[in-house]
DNA sequence: AGTACTTGGTATCTTTTGGATACTCTGACG
DNA sequence: CGTCAGAGTATCCAAAAGATACCAAGTACT
């Protein structure tokens, strides 16, 4: 077992790019909302509320180029499209759930923060 | 012990800023340098390789409005201003953890899934 | 007295990214 | 023929990020 040999602290280094990628605004809430299965574009703009559908095709695109998103057209009518994460994207549901789960336990604490550095500038 | 009341997929939620706020492009990557104990301004410029000034300056005052980081200065000449985590942003350090290293041990992966889907898309 | 040096930033301008909103395309269906 | 559904595009505008230059305080040097 050798070393890793990316380090994000190099901005020349690949893995800046890929930390860029995942912690965007939009792909943990994408690749979350797709962690119980399959979803189609329209269920995912619910699921994920507050993206617009220009954002959200950029994100998925963005996400299937980087093998995490697969995405399936059904040659229904109306069609059909079907995003589903790949085992990458699933590897990525555990570190994103650990962030996550921090945002959602200490949301009160940084909005107090917030209220008391905003009293104190007045 | 009750359940969280926070849920990030909620647009309307706190919890949702808080997420866009540590999971912005600069955050993670800070917060990260700071783990080992205090830095200064040109410190913190050099360990986050790529930054500019003006926005380490702004991400720097964000992450203090949100009790994550303290700004201390020193009355010493030139002046000296320190920066260290606080208790909650020590408490960020693991779940950032297992992004980044999730974002080191597979960047090799993404940049193959991007090779083939560019070569693909000829 | 003048001036250079260090640190920690601002100011300004340009480019990129994100958001709001309206529209398009396809093929059934009434 | 007009309408409807689903999955997006197109267009335009605002917000954020990046590059680069500059500023302020204070001491030390000449």
């Amino acid at each position: 077992m050798e070393s890793i040999p990316f380090d994000v602290m190099d901005p020349a280094c690949p893995s800046r790019v890929v930390l860029q990628r995942i912690g965007d605004k939009w792909t943990p809430l994408i690749v979350q909302a797709l962690k119980d299965g399959p979803l189609r574009f329209s269920e995912l703009r619910v699921a994920v509320g507050g993206i617009t559908p220009k954002v959200l095709t950029q994100t998925l695109r963005a996400l299937e180029r980087d093998g995490l998103v697969l995405r399936k057209v059904f040659a229904e009518v109306p069609v059909r499209v079907e995003y589903r994460l790949t085992p990458l994207g699933e590897s990525l549901l555990d570190p994103l759930n650990a962030v996550r789960e921090w945002a959602e336990s200490h949301a009160d604490k940084i909005l107090a923060a917030r209220d008391a550095f905003d009293a104190a500038t007045d």
